[in-house]
DNA sequence: ATTTTGCATATTGTTGACAATCTGCAAACG
DNA sequence: CGTTTGCAGATTGTCAACAATATGCAAAAT
């Protein structure tokens, strides 16, 4: 995934890029991706003499990194005990899952405000694939697609406080879905339904319809890990 | 008698509360406060050398709150360049606002799911006294109060992630609202009876209804925030 | 006179060393 | 046998020095 661009002064754009390099932000980025990935175990505890060593650089900027992670809700920082990769809990993931909730509710309402045809078409694609893999099945592809969608609807607000704050939201949720939503696929016909009468009221416009459906569809998604969490045994489960 | 040892710094106040709080935390708390109160300006810009120095540590400690206050918005950085109090465009606060208003819905939701009987009381109180402030229009007062009533429906909802996200949000939104909410005393009747209202809703736990008061009621101090600005009787004070 | 260039200064980025604190284990004690 | 105490090692917290970069000013060039 690309950083979402910020306003710049309009100056020259090439030298932007040289300024968002630093040890520190390299650190982040490399600790939230390894997080992000699984790479590095929720629970897990963050060495910071290991990992300064791991990534070249010494501990300075890897303390500062732990402290922006610790922020962005990734790790969690105990005092003079180290650093330990946040382990969401179902009662957290369930308090997450309300904020998600509100903020993709308004999201519904303003991309249905101010998409474009271009984006709606990208969601049309990404609906699509969504389909196609109903019949074989795969988690793990339709997890980038859910993921895919949400962004393209998050971007097309014309509104970066809220794709921030849900970008946020969106990365203490995955540290617990990423345990769970592997085995879901039954939900998927579901899920891809509610993504259609989506974009369909996006297109249309409408927003009160758009606001309504993201935000159902969001404590709905809860309902449905609820319910592979009461079911540990992967089995085919009837459609009703 | 002393102890002559010259390559030892010398000795600090803060050691006995250094049990509690680690120098990082206790710059980040300090640092937040004076931006919180308008001590130090928006726009300002925060020199690593000076405040270490001002809060008796050395620049590590410093360094680490700024990474803290970045990600908690209240400042940017500028690599090579150093950090500023950050500076709220009213493009980014109508931005902001509506995160607010997303964010506001749930918690009336939620609150009128889980309020107890005592926080009710603290919301009446409140009230109360915009009501009272309602004659002798004092703006300070009334934004405090304000403020108190919002944090209490907030912490109603029993979820902490809500809450954390919730004052995020309004540390950002009270960086700007600092410059513009002093003469608004005009719309401080309509606001009380929006509150009441929205009182009501709660202790009936009717969900539906405080979720689309405390939504309304967002986007409407926002249009109320536009309608003061076009009526500048003031002179616009500039920092720098 | 205006612009450009180069240097001196100030500020931030990074590092390695030192101090404070925690953890685990083993011996001493009841 | 279970509990406590006291190291010893490991890890984090803090600091001061060094390196890299930006800023401002003065002299030179056009």
């Amino acid at each position: 995934m690309h950083s979402p661009s910020p306003k710049r002064p309009p100056a020259h754009e090439t030298i932007g890029i040289l300024r968002e390099n630093s040890l520190s932000m390299l650190a982040h980025r490399e600790l939230k991706r390894r997080i992000i990935t699984g790479e590095i175990a929720a629970g897990a505890k963050l060495n910071e003499a290991d990992i300064a060593l791991a990534l070249g650089v010494s501990r300075g900027p890897v303390r500062e990194a732990f402290l922006a992670l610790d922020q962005a809700g990734l790790v969690r920082v105990e005092k003079n005990r180290g650093v330990f990769v946040r382990e969401i809990s179902l009662e957290e993931a369930d308090e997450i899952y309300e904020v998600r909730a509100a903020l993709e509710g308004m999201i519904g309402r303003l991309a249905a405000r101010h998409i474009s045809d271009d984006e709606i078409a990208q969601l049309r694609g990404v609906v699509k694939k969504m389909t196609a893999l109903d019949k074989s099945r795969k988690a793990d592809a339709y997890f980038a697609l859910n993921v895919e969608f949400h962004d393209v609807l998050a971007r097309a607000t014309r509104n970066n406080a809220m794709l921030v704050n849900y970008q946020r939201v969106i990365n203490e949720l995955d540290l617990y879905r990423r345990e769970t939503i592997s085995r879901s696929t039954e939900n998927i016909p579901v899920s891809t339904r509610e993504h259609l009468a989506i974009v369909e009221a996006v297109t249309a416009g409408d927003e009160k319809r758009a606001a309504t459906l993201m935000f159902d569809h969001v404590m709905q998604s809860r309902e449905r890990l609820h319910g592979v969490l009461k079911k540990p045994t992967v089995r085919a489960k009837r459609a009703g």
